[in-house]
RNA sequence: GCGGGUGUAGCUCAGGUGGUUAGAGCACUAGAUUGUGGAUCUAGGGGUCGCCGGUUCAAGCCCGGUCACUCGCCCCA
């Protein structure tokens, strides 16, 4: 390590950025509160078990992306690569099952071992929601819906489309598991390499493959929808309706398939073409397998989790920073009146910022930097005759304001 | 993990085919202005040219490696 740089895909927050996390995760909180989904979070880091088991061996985040270590106790510790796993582990670990239904929103950081792009870190950060023990299609409604009242309070509806997909239920995934991969099999010669590691792992991903070749042989692949049960069938036509009821636009996508083992049913992603090869916005949808895997009873469950620094980057602007009100002391008997002034303005609710040292024209620089709305001069003339000079910094207009009323003249400033 | 591109000051970038003390704008600091900011002017600070090695009399420039970023693949948020 030559020089001191972060480690290779984490990156600072500066104020800037924080802003812009901030607005998203703010506005996701208060609209999840308005759905009622209470926030709640896990710790960063479980047992290996919890993500190997819930996410599943076979999928990449497992295979190849966790930040796995031995702690001093020789425990398999993993820092969380998603979420879902963790909240699951905590309601069964707390014995919540006993109040279902749960509504959860989380937000923080989540850590995958991956090459970084833009819109791809190795600690990046998530919102998510989590709607714990409704089998029916309303939940997977309402989880939608919420994702795209975000999205759209966000400013992004005419950027972002969602695509939404079944999985269908365990059944017909066999079937068609069956169905698909005999036929896929009949192509196996000209299938490219990725999809030929695919056939074993997850064949239905095939179906969604960029290679040239592969979508030759897939337009011919038998359709999932064919081979739906007629309760899989019934229930996404259920969330298509409702969808359809709340005016909430949506595209089938009958290719998309995510990449975690434990979806089934509803799945879904809200997707973008100003980020670039990172399209995916926000992604989810219904895990009711996922409790039993785990070793819980079983359990339904449908959510989304979305990427903040991938909602931060469509910001439109930066949320501006507070404006403080700047103090400004004439000489020592003014610095230490305004060293009081300061604490008592705070506590009445002000940002205030006195500047550290230097003659009026610095500390007025000061202010003017750090975009101080207003600005309080307060030399031995003030002083004497217990007033402080006020100063709008936008216009410039000043005037004298009696010191031991001050809270109300800057009231205005606020 | 695979393939391509890039890497010069805090930021954005200049530095024809290698040739003395590496430049600009913005930002920063100080002064003009010792009780008044934003504008202007003046001066100043700041670079082991990502890092390591090689070729050469001589490397910011050429070669190799390495690190980071970036674009695409894989996959995902």
């Amino acid at each position: 390590m030559p020089a001191l740089q972060p480690v290779r895909g984490t990156h600072d927050l500066l104020p800037e950025d924080s802003r812009r996390h901030r607005r998203v995760g703010d506005l996701a909180r208060a609209l999840a509160e308005r759905y009622g989904f209470a926030e709640m979070s896990t710790p960063i880091f479980e047992f290996t078990d919890v993500f190997a088991r819930g996410i599943g061996e076979a999928t990449d985040i497992v295979s190849k992306e966790m930040y796995t270590f031995a702690d001093r106790g020789g425990e398999h510790i993993t820092l969380r690569p998603e979420n879902t796993a963790g909240v699951v582990r905590a309601v069964i670990s707390n014995g919540l099952q006993q109040h279902l239904p749960l509504k959860y929103f989380y937000q923080g950081p989540m850590f995958r071992y991956e090459r970084p792009q833009k819109g791809r870190q190795r600690q990046f950060h998530q919102i998510g929601i989590e709607l714990i023990g409704v089998a029916q299609p309303q939940a997977d409604i309402e989880v939608i819906a919420l994702g795209c009242d975000i999205i759209d309070g966000l400013g992004f509806g005419a950027d972002v489309t969602l695509e939404l997909n079944t999985l269908g239920d365990g059944e017909s995934r066999q079937a068609y598991r069956a169905v698909l991969l005999d036929y896929l099999n009949g192509h196996r010669a000209k299938l490219s390499k990725d999809s030929l590691d695919r056939l074993e792992r997850n064949p239905m991903r095939i179906l969604d493959s960029k290679d040239e070749g592969d979508r030759r042989i897939v337009a011919d692949a038998p359709v999932y929808s064919d081979h739906l049960n007629a309760a899989s069938r019934d229930f996404f036509a259920h969330v298509t309706a409702g969808l359809d009821a709340l005016g909430i636009a949506y595209a089938i996508n009958p290719r998309l398939v995510r990449g975690l083992d434990y979806y089934c049913h509803t799945c879904f992603e809200f997707t973008t073409t100003t980020l670039g090869a990172q399209g995916t916005v926000m992604g989810g949808g219904r895990y009711d397998g996922l409790f039993a895997i785990m070793g819980g009873p079983d359990t339904a469950g449908v959510g989304w989790a979305a990427g903040i620094e991938r909602l931060a980057m469509m910001l439109a602007e930066t949320p501006a920073a507070a404006r403080p009100i700047a103090l400004v002391p004439i000489g020592e008997a003014a610095e230490r009146r305004v060293l009081i002034l300061a604490h008592q303005l705070r506590h009445a609710g002000f940002a205030v910022e006195h500047g550290y040292g230097g003659n009026v024209g610095k500390r007025m620089k000061r202010a003017n930097k750090v975009n101080a709305r207003a600005a309080v001069l307060i030399g031995d003339d003030e002083l004497a005759r217990g007033t402080a000079t006020l100063r709008d910094l936008d216009t410039g207009a000043q005037v004298a304001a009696p010191l031991d009323t001050l809270a109300e003249a800057l009231a205005q400033f606020r």
